[in-house]
DNA sequence: TCAAAAGTGTTGGCATTACACCCATGC
DNA sequence: GCATGGGTGTAATGCCAACACTTTTGA
């Protein structure tokens, strides 16, 4: 039998990782920590749950701190617990992924933390499990976005759809061919065609599209109707 | 700037979705709770994460309590943290869903606690916000389940494909052609045939199977092969 | 012999793949 | 005019849903 008891002497934490891309690559973005333990090393930007807000609410208010935004994707992925993660005390936190379009943000970052954006695969050695974090949130990630089309949180208002095939290439780590994908990605409905074109990264051009909205949301919302086929490739 | 402060006032706690799989549908394990605030009603099973435990030795601990069963496959679902979800203590809980084999261990459950298997759309109703748990455990176990075949750490030792397919159908709450599904499975190399067959549930009776681990491991490890493909369908 | 569940054969259609090829443009 | 990246056409492939059909057995 079990009974409730006050003051465990643990403290309840969250992280933020914070992906990001850039129109080429994909990013995560890391603060130089200004405190002790391990102060001046590289870490996720976190905080402690307050008595009087939620976790979600701690996550928000973290990544409002350092990039001055609200109102971002964020979805709560694993929690570290190991008695020993942190040296002074038992701290347990939870983490979180946060998905913004780093274009169009870059310049708001507070000036109250040494922040940077990495490259995904190069990134400075992180403090604690920090690094397991990061992991755990990018196979989140994948297996998010392999059932919907969250990715699309991390793109700008309008895009071309060769940035989606790199943002999906960085999230995956693969190749893709450019020409079935954006095929694929037409026929889905996801995507409405602008007159615009992007002429800075091609001398023809790529068309600009924005998100349709309506069919995102829905394709978003339809949590029941995956069905396995359990990865039978290799 | 984010400073360490002990005694948060804040508890941890972890609940436990057990999953469970009787041959023909697919339970939850709830138990009538034996103290206060909400004594006699019927909740899931939970506990204290102790100083000295990460939440996940927790879980299994208190998995153990209530079933006697170690080395059960479980896995981190997501955390509840609202500041008003139990009326007297700030609690914050660890949901971890676990999958276990109805048949086998029927006999085992502790005879502390008044536990008890309800199928999973029909259970009575719940403390606090462990509703909301199930749900989100078991829409976890849908997404894992879509792509990887842990659905088998359902199933006992050797089981028929009418079960799988029983499985499936009640995991996602559809009704399979068994005809193809038969089939799929087959093909995939993920089972191996044996001689004897189940007549207790069919006249001309079932073979059973039996996991091929080999092949199981290499599926479940190969975390990083998804690839979108949006849930194109409706 | 009939009903009921297990399982096989066969089909058409659809999605994915691979790649040839055309397009628009800046240099 | 030619290299470059954007994009379309098209054929081959493979997978999958649909369903007719066979098998096995208990009652």
């Amino acid at each position: 039998m079990e009974y409730y008891k006050k003051d465990s002497g643990i403290l309840l934490a969250v992280d933020c990782i914070i992906f990001g891309f850039n129109g080429e690559s994909l990013e995560v973005l890391l603060i130089k920590r200004d405190f002790e333990p391990e102060r001046n090393k590289w870490s996720l930007m976190g905080g402690f749950v307050q008595p009087n807000e939620s976790p979600e609410e701690s996550a928000s208010r973290v990544l409002k701190k350092l990039t001055g935004l609200e109102n971002v994707y964020m979805e709560q992925c694993s929690v570290f617990g190991e008695p020993k993660r942190e040296p002074n005390d038992r701290v347990i936190s939870i983490c979180y992924f946060a998905l913004i379009d780093t274009q169009q943000y870059k310049h708001i970052l507070s000036d109250d933390y040494e922040a940077k954006w990495f490259p995904l695969q190069q990134h400075p050695t992180l403090i604690f499990d920090h690094e397991q974090m990061i992991a755990s949130a990018q196979h989140r990630l994948r297996m998010k976005a392999a059932l919907y089309p969250i990715l699309f949180e991390l793109l700008p208002e309008k895009f071309t759809i060769p940035q989606i095939a790199a943002l999906y290439e960085g999230v995956y780590n693969i190749e893709l061919d450019k020409r079935n994908f954006s095929r694929k990605l037409l026929s889905s409905g996801l995507i409405i065609k602008l007159q615009e074109k992007d002429k800075e990264n091609s001398k023809k051009g790529a068309f600009y599209f924005k998100l349709n909205t309506a069919i995102y949301k829905e394709k978003i919302m339809s949590f029941l109707r995956y069905l396995p086929s359990w990865g039978l490739e290799t």
